[in-house]
DNA sequence: ATTAGGG
DNA sequence: CCCTAAT
């Protein structure tokens, strides 16, 4: 009675989303066995996504929250599809003028391309200062300079920014965007007690009116992946010895991997600490 | 077994 | 969300 259907909870849906930006619209088995989206929509079947995606896709005025724009597949037909779709499509890692091989490329491989361009914004607010923040051609600009980026990238730019604004991840000032000085990962919900196993750890429908759970804590992390990335290349780039490159590697690797060990805590449910 | 569309 | 048709 307390439960009239299953709730949709911006965690799912953000997870729908993420999904269908990396394997594509109609991969929804795939979407749902991915194991970085499995703790969000286990409760979920591929059936479920798609009904989601298609009322979500509806703008109607309703829940148009952003018309995520995705003109299906590319080429599907079974001419050049064998049977396992493995999409290991390498991921041009280039660095401005510095032909250096670090273990980037293979991080940027792992993690695809898209939490990548929230780190590289969080990267690129990070480095300003000023009050009256960055426009989004500056943060375009900087972002295409380290890395490839498609061409419609502005576009995608504009979106990811509007997100992240709309989630109150990021501040909007006057004409440009700065990201938010209070990270406190404070932690409202003690959650529950059973780490083992949850069908429906999603928390009921309580909104913070500031932030989400899990949201923050991930921003954090990607807080601390854009100092970390920002620090590597600008020392990269003064120094330009291999040894330094190496040892910028190996810190960004570790830092990486402890971000995205953070990011899979915070998709199970629990609170992270990020000191 | 999965996906797409209608109810 | 449930059911059904088509691949």
């Amino acid at each position: 009675m307390g439960a009239p259907k299953q709730k949709w909870t911006a965690e799912e849906e953000e997870a729908l989303r993420a999904g269908v930006e990396k394997h594509g619209a109609g991969k929804w088995r795939t979407i749902q066995r991915d194991p970085e989206f499995s703790r969000c929509l286990a409760s979920r079947s591929n059936i479920d996504l798609k009904d989601k995606w298609r009322n979500m896709s509806l703008c109607g005025g309703q829940g148009s929250r952003e018309k995520t724009r995705v003109p299906r597949i590319k080429g599907t037909t079974g001419a050049s599809l064998p049977s396992s779709q493995t999409l290991t499509s390498s991921a041009p890692a280039k660095l401005g003028g510095l032909s250096v091989n670090t273990d980037l490329s293979k991080n940027a491989q792992e993690q695809k391309i898209s939490p990548k361009y929230i780190t590289l914004i969080i990267e690129a607010l990070s480095n300003v200062k000023e009050p009256q923040g960055m426009d989004v051609g500056a943060i375009c600009s900087y972002i295409e300079q380290r890395n490839d980026v498609p061409p419609n990238f502005r576009r995608l730019l504009g979106s990811k920014l509007r997100r992240l604004v709309a989630q109150n991840k990021i501040e909007k000032v006057e004409k440009g965007y700065k990201l938010r000085e209070p990270f406190v990962t404070k932690t409202p919900t003690p959650k529950e007690k059973d780490p083992g196993y949850r069908p429906r750890p999603l928390p009921p429908p309580v909104i913070t009116s500031s932030m989400d759970v899990v949201g923050d804590a991930a921003i954090a992390a990607a807080y601390k992946i854009a100092e970390a990335e920002a620090k590597s290349f600008l020392a990269s780039e003064a120094v330009k010895e291999a040894e330094r490159v190496s040892k910028m590697a190996e810190e960004t690797d570790s830092l990486l991997m402890l971000a995205r060990e953070i990011f899979e805590q915070c998709s199970r449910g629990e609170v992270v600490t990020v000191a």
